[in-house]
DNA sequence: TTATTCGTATGACAAATATCATTTATTTTT
DNA sequence: AAAAATAAATGATATTTGTCATACGAATAA
Protein backbone atom coordinates (compact mmCIF):
# COMPACT_ATOMS: atom_id res chain seq x y z
CA UNK A 1 0.00 0.00 0.00
CA UNK A 2 1.14 3.31 -1.24
CA UNK A 3 1.77 6.25 1.49
CA UNK A 4 0.18 9.74 1.83
CA UNK A 5 4.07 11.36 1.53
CA UNK A 6 4.34 10.32 -1.73
CA UNK A 7 1.01 10.72 -3.33
CA UNK A 8 1.12 13.47 -6.01
CA UNK A 9 -2.22 14.01 -5.42
CA UNK A 10 -1.51 15.76 -2.40
CA UNK A 11 0.26 18.62 -4.29
CA UNK A 12 -2.68 19.97 -5.83
CA UNK A 13 -5.38 20.42 -3.27
CA UNK A 14 -6.11 21.19 0.18
CA UNK A 15 -3.40 18.68 1.65
CA UNK A 16 -0.56 20.18 0.35
CA UNK A 17 -0.33 21.83 3.72
CA UNK A 18 -0.02 18.94 6.10
CA UNK A 19 3.56 17.72 7.71
CA UNK A 20 5.02 14.41 6.77
CA UNK A 21 4.18 13.41 10.41
CA UNK A 22 1.00 14.33 9.38
CA UNK A 23 0.72 12.23 6.03
CA UNK A 24 2.37 9.62 7.82
CA UNK A 25 -0.51 8.90 10.54
CA UNK A 26 -3.33 9.74 7.64
CA UNK A 27 -0.88 6.60 5.26
CA UNK A 28 -1.57 4.24 8.76
CA UNK A 29 -4.98 4.88 8.71
CA UNK A 30 -6.14 5.07 5.16
CA UNK A 31 -7.99 2.83 3.38
CA UNK A 32 -7.98 2.52 -0.82
CA UNK A 33 -11.44 1.66 -2.72
CA UNK A 34 -12.00 0.46 -6.24
CA UNK A 35 -15.10 2.10 -7.61
CA UNK A 36 -16.68 0.80 -10.81
CA UNK A 37 -18.19 3.06 -13.49
CA UNK A 38 -21.94 3.65 -12.13
CA UNK A 39 -21.32 2.83 -8.76
CA UNK A 40 -21.42 5.52 -5.51
CA UNK A 41 -18.82 6.97 -3.87
CA UNK A 42 -21.20 8.93 -1.44
CA UNK A 43 -25.08 8.44 -1.67
CA UNK A 44 -27.16 11.41 -0.71
CA UNK A 45 -28.70 11.76 2.77
CA UNK A 46 -26.35 9.08 4.54
CA UNK A 47 -23.64 9.42 6.98
CA UNK A 48 -19.94 10.27 6.16
CA UNK A 49 -17.29 9.42 8.19
CA UNK A 50 -14.33 10.48 6.34
CA UNK A 51 -12.62 12.10 4.04
CA UNK A 52 -12.04 10.88 -0.05
CA UNK A 53 -9.11 11.69 -2.41
CA UNK A 54 -9.70 11.12 -5.97
CA UNK A 55 -6.60 9.17 -7.10
CA UNK A 56 -7.99 8.56 -10.40
CA UNK A 57 -11.47 8.51 -12.26
CA UNK A 58 -13.88 10.90 -12.65
CA UNK A 59 -17.45 11.39 -10.89
CA UNK A 60 -20.56 13.17 -11.26
CA UNK A 61 -22.39 15.02 -8.05
CA UNK A 62 -25.83 14.91 -8.36
CA UNK A 63 -29.32 15.81 -6.07
CA UNK A 64 -32.29 14.04 -6.64
CA UNK A 65 -35.58 17.07 -6.78
CA UNK A 66 -37.92 16.47 -4.78
CA UNK A 67 -39.93 15.93 -8.25
CA UNK A 68 -37.51 13.35 -9.03
CA UNK A 69 -35.55 14.47 -11.70
CA UNK A 70 -31.47 14.37 -11.41
CA UNK A 71 -29.68 17.23 -11.41
CA UNK A 72 -25.51 17.38 -11.77
CA UNK A 73 -24.10 19.97 -9.80
CA UNK A 74 -20.37 19.24 -10.25
CA UNK A 75 -17.96 16.82 -11.71
CA UNK A 76 -15.18 15.82 -10.06
CA UNK A 77 -11.63 14.25 -11.33
CA UNK A 78 -8.46 13.21 -9.70
CA UNK A 79 -6.60 15.36 -7.52
CA UNK A 80 -10.17 16.57 -6.31
CA UNK A 81 -11.41 15.72 -2.71
CA UNK A 82 -14.41 14.68 -1.22
CA UNK A 83 -16.73 15.22 1.52
CA UNK A 84 -14.81 17.63 3.47
CA UNK A 85 -18.49 19.62 3.61
CA UNK A 86 -20.23 16.77 5.40
CA UNK A 87 -17.62 16.24 7.36
CA UNK A 88 -17.51 19.73 8.63
CA UNK A 89 -20.90 20.94 8.83
CA UNK A 90 -21.78 17.51 10.77
CA UNK A 91 -24.60 17.12 8.56
CA UNK A 92 -25.24 14.16 6.35
CA UNK A 93 -23.90 14.11 2.61
CA UNK A 94 -26.03 16.72 0.24
CA UNK A 95 -25.23 14.87 -2.88
CA UNK A 96 -24.63 11.25 -4.75
CA UNK A 97 -20.83 10.81 -6.26
CA UNK A 98 -21.30 8.37 -8.85
CA UNK A 99 -18.58 7.30 -10.36
CA UNK A 100 -18.55 8.15 -14.20
CA UNK A 101 -15.73 5.89 -15.09
CA UNK A 102 -13.57 3.57 -12.80
CA UNK A 103 -12.08 5.19 -9.76
CA UNK A 104 -9.42 4.69 -7.23
CA UNK A 105 -9.80 6.65 -4.04
CA UNK A 106 -8.49 6.76 -0.63
CA UNK A 107 -10.55 7.13 2.12
CA UNK A 108 -9.13 9.32 5.23
CA UNK A 109 -11.16 8.87 8.94
CA UNK A 110 -12.69 12.01 9.63
CA UNK A 111 -10.47 11.70 13.32
CA UNK A 112 -7.81 12.25 11.19
CA UNK A 113 -8.96 15.10 9.39
CA UNK A 114 -10.49 16.84 12.18
CA UNK A 115 -7.56 16.55 14.52
CA UNK A 116 -5.26 18.19 12.10
CA UNK A 117 -7.47 20.51 11.87
CA UNK A 118 -7.27 21.43 15.36
CA UNK A 119 -3.71 21.25 15.34
CA UNK A 120 -2.82 22.69 11.72
CA UNK A 121 -4.30 25.85 11.03
CA UNK A 122 -2.90 26.53 7.53
CA UNK A 123 -4.61 23.29 6.31
CA UNK A 124 -7.42 24.29 8.05
CA UNK A 125 -7.11 27.97 6.40
CA UNK A 126 -7.01 26.12 3.34
CA UNK A 127 -9.55 23.62 3.47
CA UNK A 128 -11.86 26.67 4.35
CA UNK A 129 -10.60 28.18 0.77
CA UNK A 130 -11.25 25.36 -1.62
CA UNK A 131 -14.94 24.98 0.41
CA UNK A 132 -15.27 29.22 0.14
CA UNK A 133 -14.63 29.10 -3.32
CA UNK A 134 -16.93 25.98 -3.99
CA UNK A 135 -20.17 28.30 -2.30
CA UNK A 136 -18.74 31.09 -5.04
CA UNK A 137 -19.30 28.58 -8.15
CA UNK A 138 -22.67 27.18 -6.10
CA UNK A 139 -23.56 30.54 -6.17
CA UNK A 140 -22.54 31.62 -9.67
CA UNK A 141 -24.22 28.41 -10.87
CA UNK A 142 -27.64 29.78 -9.27
CA UNK A 143 -28.07 32.54 -10.93
CA UNK A 144 -27.05 30.96 -14.30
CA UNK A 145 -29.51 28.00 -13.66
CA UNK A 146 -32.47 31.01 -12.99
CA UNK A 147 -31.47 33.06 -15.76
CA UNK A 148 -30.09 31.58 -18.41
CA UNK A 149 -32.38 30.31 -20.96
CA UNK A 150 -31.10 26.74 -21.73
CA UNK A 151 -29.31 27.25 -24.94
CA UNK A 152 -27.17 29.74 -23.11
CA UNK A 153 -26.12 26.82 -20.20
CA UNK A 154 -25.34 24.51 -22.55
CA UNK A 155 -22.80 26.58 -23.65
CA UNK A 156 -21.84 26.96 -20.60
CA UNK A 157 -21.30 23.67 -19.62
CA UNK A 158 -19.50 22.89 -23.33
CA UNK A 159 -17.15 25.61 -22.13
CA UNK A 160 -16.96 24.71 -18.48
CA UNK A 161 -16.15 20.62 -19.25
CA UNK A 162 -13.41 21.45 -21.62
CA UNK A 163 -12.12 23.47 -18.46
CA UNK A 164 -12.22 21.04 -16.26
CA UNK A 165 -11.18 17.60 -17.99
CA UNK A 166 -9.33 19.27 -20.77
CA UNK A 167 -9.19 17.94 -24.32
CA UNK A 168 -8.02 14.20 -25.31
CA UNK A 169 -5.86 13.55 -28.63
CA UNK A 170 -8.53 14.28 -30.99
CA UNK A 171 -9.17 17.18 -29.44
CA UNK A 172 -12.34 16.15 -27.84
CA UNK A 173 -13.44 16.65 -24.28
CA UNK A 174 -12.25 14.01 -22.29
CA UNK A 175 -15.02 12.70 -20.52
CA UNK A 176 -17.67 10.44 -22.35
CA UNK A 177 -21.42 11.38 -21.19
CA UNK A 178 -24.62 10.46 -22.21
CA UNK A 179 -26.95 12.78 -23.30
CA UNK A 180 -29.09 12.21 -20.55
CA UNK A 181 -26.11 13.06 -18.81
CA UNK A 182 -25.53 16.73 -20.14
CA UNK A 183 -29.40 17.39 -20.10
CA UNK A 184 -29.06 16.93 -16.22
CA UNK A 185 -26.18 19.14 -15.98
CA UNK A 186 -27.93 22.17 -17.77
CA UNK A 187 -31.47 21.42 -16.41
CA UNK A 188 -33.09 20.26 -18.95
CA UNK A 189 -35.41 17.73 -20.73
CA UNK A 190 -33.12 14.60 -22.71
CA UNK A 191 -34.46 15.57 -25.81
CA UNK A 192 -34.13 19.52 -25.85
CA UNK A 193 -30.47 18.94 -25.22
CA UNK A 194 -29.92 16.39 -28.11
CA UNK A 195 -31.82 19.14 -30.79
CA UNK A 196 -29.37 21.68 -29.53
CA UNK A 197 -26.41 19.79 -29.52
CA UNK A 198 -27.82 18.97 -33.22
CA UNK A 199 -27.66 22.02 -34.17
CA UNK A 200 -24.29 23.29 -32.92
CA UNK A 201 -23.13 20.52 -34.58
CA UNK A 202 -25.15 21.70 -37.97
CA UNK A 203 -23.65 24.66 -37.39
CA UNK A 204 -19.78 23.92 -37.06
CA UNK A 205 -19.63 25.22 -33.63
CA UNK A 206 -18.95 21.41 -32.23
CA UNK A 207 -17.95 18.21 -33.15
CA UNK A 208 -19.28 14.83 -32.26
CA UNK A 209 -16.53 11.78 -32.59
CA UNK A 210 -17.43 8.81 -31.34
CA UNK A 211 -18.91 9.50 -27.61
CA UNK A 212 -16.92 12.58 -27.37
CA UNK A 213 -17.65 16.24 -27.94
CA UNK A 214 -15.52 18.06 -29.71
CA UNK A 215 -15.66 22.13 -29.45
CA UNK A 216 -14.73 23.67 -33.14
CA UNK A 217 -15.56 27.04 -32.15
CA UNK A 218 -14.62 28.21 -28.83
CA UNK A 219 -15.49 32.07 -29.63
CA UNK A 220 -19.18 31.43 -30.55
CA UNK A 221 -19.69 29.37 -27.62
CA UNK A 222 -18.65 31.88 -25.45
CA UNK A 223 -20.51 34.74 -27.05
CA UNK A 224 -23.56 32.10 -27.23
CA UNK A 225 -22.78 31.41 -23.27
CA UNK A 226 -23.40 35.01 -22.93
CA UNK A 227 -26.33 35.39 -24.94
CA UNK A 228 -25.30 36.77 -28.50
CA UNK B 1 -19.59 52.54 21.01
CA UNK B 2 -20.69 49.42 22.40
CA UNK B 3 -18.76 46.10 23.58
CA UNK B 4 -18.55 43.27 21.07
CA UNK B 5 -18.25 40.79 24.86
CA UNK B 6 -22.05 42.76 25.42
CA UNK B 7 -23.45 42.08 21.77
CA UNK B 8 -26.33 39.67 21.87
CA UNK B 9 -25.93 39.19 18.21
CA UNK B 10 -22.89 37.04 18.46
CA UNK B 11 -24.83 34.28 20.70
CA UNK B 12 -26.60 33.21 17.42
CA UNK B 13 -23.22 32.63 14.90
CA UNK B 14 -19.70 31.33 14.34
CA UNK B 15 -18.58 34.55 16.62
CA UNK B 16 -20.04 32.37 20.15
CA UNK B 17 -17.09 30.30 20.53
CA UNK B 18 -14.56 33.82 20.63
CA UNK B 19 -13.36 34.17 23.91
CA UNK B 20 -13.72 37.30 26.20
CA UNK B 21 -10.12 38.28 24.94
CA UNK B 22 -10.98 37.89 21.46
CA UNK B 23 -14.03 40.03 21.65
CA UNK B 24 -12.19 42.90 23.59
CA UNK B 25 -10.10 43.11 20.26
CA UNK B 26 -12.28 42.93 18.32
CA UNK B 27 -14.39 45.70 20.04
CA UNK B 28 -10.85 47.57 19.67
CA UNK B 29 -10.57 47.56 16.16
CA UNK B 30 -14.03 47.71 14.98
CA UNK B 31 -16.16 50.06 13.45
CA UNK B 32 -20.20 50.63 13.06
CA UNK B 33 -22.01 51.35 9.79
CA UNK B 34 -25.26 52.53 9.02
CA UNK B 35 -26.89 51.92 5.65
CA UNK B 36 -29.80 52.87 3.98
CA UNK B 37 -32.32 51.24 2.79
CA UNK B 38 -31.52 50.88 -1.14
CA UNK B 39 -27.33 51.20 -0.75
CA UNK B 40 -24.76 48.27 -0.62
CA UNK B 41 -22.76 47.13 2.00
CA UNK B 42 -20.83 44.85 -0.07
CA UNK B 43 -20.30 45.13 -3.65
CA UNK B 44 -19.55 42.12 -6.20
CA UNK B 45 -16.12 41.78 -7.96
CA UNK B 46 -14.97 44.53 -5.18
CA UNK B 47 -11.86 43.48 -2.46
CA UNK B 48 -13.51 43.09 1.18
CA UNK B 49 -11.12 43.63 4.21
CA UNK B 50 -13.09 42.15 7.04
CA UNK B 51 -16.43 40.76 8.33
CA UNK B 52 -20.00 42.39 8.51
CA UNK B 53 -21.79 42.08 11.48
CA UNK B 54 -25.56 42.49 11.00
CA UNK B 55 -27.18 44.00 13.92
CA UNK B 56 -30.32 45.30 12.24
CA UNK B 57 -32.13 45.33 9.06
CA UNK B 58 -32.32 43.08 6.39
CA UNK B 59 -30.69 42.82 2.90
CA UNK B 60 -30.56 40.41 -0.39
CA UNK B 61 -27.74 39.31 -1.80
CA UNK B 62 -27.61 39.11 -5.40
CA UNK B 63 -25.49 38.72 -8.45
CA UNK B 64 -25.69 40.18 -12.04
CA UNK B 65 -26.17 37.10 -14.53
CA UNK B 66 -23.93 37.93 -17.77
CA UNK B 67 -26.87 39.10 -19.82
CA UNK B 68 -28.06 41.60 -16.87
CA UNK B 69 -30.55 40.30 -15.22
CA UNK B 70 -30.10 40.45 -11.38
CA UNK B 71 -30.51 37.06 -9.40
CA UNK B 72 -31.59 37.52 -5.99
CA UNK B 73 -29.15 34.57 -4.04
CA UNK B 74 -30.32 34.80 -0.59
CA UNK B 75 -31.89 36.98 2.10
CA UNK B 76 -29.86 38.34 5.53
CA UNK B 77 -30.80 39.39 8.27
CA UNK B 78 -29.76 40.20 12.19
CA UNK B 79 -27.51 37.88 13.75
CA UNK B 80 -25.89 36.60 10.52
CA UNK B 81 -22.44 37.68 9.38
CA UNK B 82 -21.20 38.62 5.34
CA UNK B 83 -18.47 38.53 3.85
CA UNK B 84 -16.67 35.42 5.21
CA UNK B 85 -16.23 33.71 1.97
CA UNK B 86 -14.65 36.41 0.19
CA UNK B 87 -12.07 36.34 3.24
CA UNK B 88 -10.91 33.17 3.59
CA UNK B 89 -10.88 32.00 -0.81
CA UNK B 90 -8.96 35.33 -0.99
CA UNK B 91 -11.50 36.09 -3.39
CA UNK B 92 -13.17 39.52 -4.52
CA UNK B 93 -16.77 39.54 -2.99
CA UNK B 94 -18.81 37.23 -5.63
CA UNK B 95 -22.06 38.78 -4.31
CA UNK B 96 -24.13 42.63 -4.18
CA UNK B 97 -25.11 42.89 -0.57
CA UNK B 98 -28.07 45.52 -0.71
CA UNK B 99 -29.99 46.91 2.34
CA UNK B 100 -33.76 45.90 1.64
CA UNK B 101 -34.31 48.47 5.05
CA UNK B 102 -32.43 50.58 6.71
CA UNK B 103 -29.58 48.39 8.63
CA UNK B 104 -26.68 48.66 11.63
CA UNK B 105 -23.76 46.71 10.93
CA UNK B 106 -20.47 46.14 12.65
CA UNK B 107 -17.26 45.80 10.45
CA UNK B 108 -13.82 43.73 11.90
CA UNK B 109 -10.98 43.99 9.68
CA UNK B 110 -9.70 41.14 8.06
CA UNK B 111 -6.50 40.38 10.33
CA UNK B 112 -8.42 40.02 13.21
CA UNK B 113 -10.32 37.76 11.75
CA UNK B 114 -7.38 35.66 10.84
CA UNK B 115 -5.48 35.66 13.41
CA UNK B 116 -8.44 34.42 15.21
CA UNK B 117 -8.87 31.50 13.23
CA UNK B 118 -5.25 30.68 13.61
CA UNK B 119 -5.16 30.43 17.29
CA UNK B 120 -9.18 29.74 18.24
CA UNK B 121 -9.26 25.89 16.46
CA UNK B 122 -12.87 26.11 17.56
CA UNK B 123 -13.96 29.54 16.03
CA UNK B 124 -11.76 28.13 12.60
CA UNK B 125 -14.39 25.00 12.94
CA UNK B 126 -17.73 26.90 13.32
CA UNK B 127 -16.81 29.23 10.79
CA UNK B 128 -16.30 26.07 8.07
CA UNK B 129 -19.54 24.65 9.72
CA UNK B 130 -21.61 28.03 8.72
CA UNK B 131 -19.84 28.09 4.66
CA UNK B 132 -20.18 24.29 4.80
CA UNK B 133 -24.13 24.84 5.34
CA UNK B 134 -24.33 27.56 2.62
CA UNK B 135 -22.53 25.40 0.66
CA UNK B 136 -25.35 22.77 1.13
CA UNK B 137 -27.85 25.32 0.44
CA UNK B 138 -27.06 26.81 -2.69
CA UNK B 139 -26.25 23.01 -4.45
CA UNK B 140 -30.08 22.69 -3.09
CA UNK B 141 -30.69 25.84 -4.91
CA UNK B 142 -29.31 24.97 -8.00
CA UNK B 143 -31.18 21.61 -8.34
CA UNK B 144 -34.40 23.54 -7.57
CA UNK B 145 -33.64 26.31 -9.67
CA UNK B 146 -32.90 23.77 -12.73
CA UNK B 147 -35.28 20.85 -12.09
CA UNK B 148 -38.76 23.32 -10.67
CA UNK B 149 -40.61 25.37 -12.77
CA UNK B 150 -41.35 28.44 -11.51
CA UNK B 151 -44.60 27.92 -9.91
CA UNK B 152 -43.33 25.15 -7.91
CA UNK B 153 -40.05 27.97 -6.95
CA UNK B 154 -42.10 30.45 -6.00
CA UNK B 155 -44.30 28.30 -3.57
CA UNK B 156 -41.18 26.92 -2.21
CA UNK B 157 -39.47 31.11 -2.03
CA UNK B 158 -42.86 31.81 -0.38
CA UNK B 159 -42.31 29.33 2.43
CA UNK B 160 -38.66 30.01 2.73
CA UNK B 161 -39.54 33.49 3.11
CA UNK B 162 -41.31 32.67 6.37
CA UNK B 163 -38.81 30.42 7.56
CA UNK B 164 -35.84 33.22 7.42
CA UNK B 165 -37.88 36.72 8.20
CA UNK B 166 -40.89 35.12 10.98
CA UNK B 167 -44.42 36.69 10.68
CA UNK B 168 -45.25 39.81 11.80
CA UNK B 169 -48.64 41.01 14.45
CA UNK B 170 -51.25 40.07 11.29
CA UNK B 171 -48.99 36.81 10.59
CA UNK B 172 -47.55 38.19 7.26
CA UNK B 173 -43.92 37.36 6.18
CA UNK B 174 -42.21 40.01 7.76
CA UNK B 175 -40.15 41.43 4.96
CA UNK B 176 -41.14 44.30 2.07
CA UNK B 177 -40.17 42.79 -1.19
CA UNK B 178 -41.40 44.20 -5.04
CA UNK B 179 -42.69 41.67 -7.21
CA UNK B 180 -39.89 42.54 -9.23
CA UNK B 181 -37.80 41.38 -6.33
CA UNK B 182 -39.56 37.91 -6.00
CA UNK B 183 -39.16 37.54 -9.83
CA UNK B 184 -35.41 37.98 -9.70
CA UNK B 185 -35.51 35.45 -6.40
CA UNK B 186 -36.85 32.84 -8.38
CA UNK B 187 -35.69 33.47 -11.80
CA UNK B 188 -38.90 34.53 -13.67
CA UNK B 189 -39.98 37.60 -15.71
CA UNK B 190 -41.69 39.80 -13.33
CA UNK B 191 -45.25 39.61 -14.95
CA UNK B 192 -45.29 36.03 -14.53
CA UNK B 193 -44.24 36.28 -10.45
CA UNK B 194 -47.84 38.41 -10.26
CA UNK B 195 -49.43 36.29 -12.18
CA UNK B 196 -48.72 33.76 -10.41
CA UNK B 197 -49.13 35.52 -7.17
CA UNK B 198 -52.71 36.86 -7.96
CA UNK B 199 -53.41 33.35 -8.83
CA UNK B 200 -52.72 32.26 -5.41
CA UNK B 201 -54.35 35.23 -4.00
CA UNK B 202 -57.91 33.88 -5.56
CA UNK B 203 -57.29 30.36 -4.75
CA UNK B 204 -56.97 31.20 -0.79
CA UNK B 205 -53.68 30.01 -0.56
CA UNK B 206 -52.09 33.46 0.02
CA UNK B 207 -52.97 36.74 0.86
CA UNK B 208 -52.03 40.37 0.35
CA UNK B 209 -52.06 42.79 3.07
CA UNK B 210 -50.52 46.10 1.96
CA UNK B 211 -46.88 45.19 1.17
CA UNK B 212 -46.78 42.08 2.50
CA UNK B 213 -47.74 38.70 1.84
CA UNK B 214 -49.38 36.24 4.51
CA UNK B 215 -49.47 32.21 3.64
CA UNK B 216 -52.60 31.01 4.45
CA UNK B 217 -52.80 27.77 3.58
CA UNK B 218 -48.92 26.31 4.45
CA UNK B 219 -49.92 22.63 3.17
CA UNK B 220 -51.36 23.99 -0.23
CA UNK B 221 -48.14 25.56 -0.82
CA UNK B 222 -45.70 22.87 0.48
CA UNK B 223 -47.33 20.74 -1.71
CA UNK B 224 -47.32 22.74 -4.76
CA UNK B 225 -43.69 23.35 -3.76
CA UNK B 226 -42.96 19.37 -4.55
CA UNK B 227 -44.83 18.86 -7.50
CA UNK B 228 -48.63 18.29 -6.47
C1' DT C 1 -26.62 -14.93 -33.58
C1' DT C 2 -30.71 -13.12 -32.41
C1' DA C 3 -33.29 -10.62 -29.15
C1' DT C 4 -33.48 -7.07 -26.03
C1' DT C 5 -32.36 -3.06 -24.06
C1' DC C 6 -30.39 1.49 -24.29
C1' DG C 7 -28.91 5.72 -26.27
C1' DT C 8 -29.61 8.90 -29.98
C1' DA C 9 -32.43 11.30 -33.10
C1' DT C 10 -36.43 13.75 -35.00
C1' DG C 11 -41.32 15.24 -35.80
C1' DA C 12 -45.67 16.87 -33.97
C1' DC C 13 -47.86 18.97 -30.56
C1' DA C 14 -48.84 20.90 -25.87
C1' DA C 15 -47.58 23.53 -22.03
C1' DA C 16 -44.88 26.92 -19.75
C1' DT C 17 -42.95 31.20 -19.77
C1' DA C 18 -41.39 35.63 -21.81
C1' DT C 19 -42.36 39.81 -24.09
C1' DC C 20 -44.95 43.74 -25.42
C1' DA C 21 -48.68 46.85 -24.73
C1' DT C 22 -51.79 49.08 -21.89
C1' DT C 23 -54.22 50.25 -17.69
C1' DT C 24 -54.64 51.20 -12.98
C1' DA C 25 -52.88 51.89 -8.42
C1' DT C 26 -49.42 53.65 -5.37
C1' DT C 27 -45.63 56.34 -3.97
C1' DT C 28 -42.62 60.23 -4.43
C1' DT C 29 -41.53 64.71 -5.85
C1' DT C 30 -42.55 69.32 -6.89
C1' DA D 1 -52.62 69.00 -4.26
C1' DA D 2 -50.94 68.15 -8.70
C1' DA D 3 -47.57 66.04 -11.43
C1' DA D 4 -44.34 62.62 -12.21
C1' DA D 5 -42.34 58.43 -11.41
C1' DT D 6 -42.66 53.81 -9.93
C1' DA D 7 -45.06 49.51 -9.03
C1' DA D 8 -48.76 46.28 -9.86
C1' DA D 9 -52.00 44.15 -12.76
C1' DT D 10 -53.83 42.06 -16.93
C1' DG D 11 -54.54 40.86 -21.92
C1' DA D 12 -52.62 39.39 -26.28
C1' DT D 13 -49.15 37.15 -28.44
C1' DA D 14 -44.56 35.09 -29.41
C1' DT D 15 -41.03 32.11 -28.01
C1' DT D 16 -39.06 28.57 -25.50
C1' DT D 17 -39.18 24.28 -23.65
C1' DG D 18 -41.36 19.85 -22.47
C1' DT D 19 -43.88 15.69 -23.70
C1' DC D 20 -45.27 11.98 -26.47
C1' DA D 21 -44.63 9.05 -30.33
C1' DT D 22 -41.71 6.77 -33.29
C1' DA D 23 -37.56 5.22 -35.61
C1' DC D 24 -33.02 3.55 -35.80
C1' DG D 25 -28.32 2.23 -34.67
C1' DA D 26 -25.29 0.36 -31.14
C1' DA D 27 -24.31 -2.13 -27.19
C1' DT D 28 -25.45 -6.12 -24.36
C1' DA D 29 -27.44 -10.39 -22.95
C1' DA D 30 -29.57 -14.74 -23.81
Amino acid sequence: MSKCGQCIIKRFNALKSLTQEELLKFSEHKTTLFIKKGENLMTEGNAINGLYCIRDGKCKLTKLSTNGKEQIIKFVKGGDILGQRSILSDEPVGLNATALEDMHVCFIPKGDILDTIKANSQFSLNIMKVISHQLNEANTLVSQMAQKPVKERLAETLLSLEEIFGIDNDGCIDVVLTREEIANTIGTATESAIRLLSNLKKDGVIDLVNKKIKIADKNALKNMSEGY
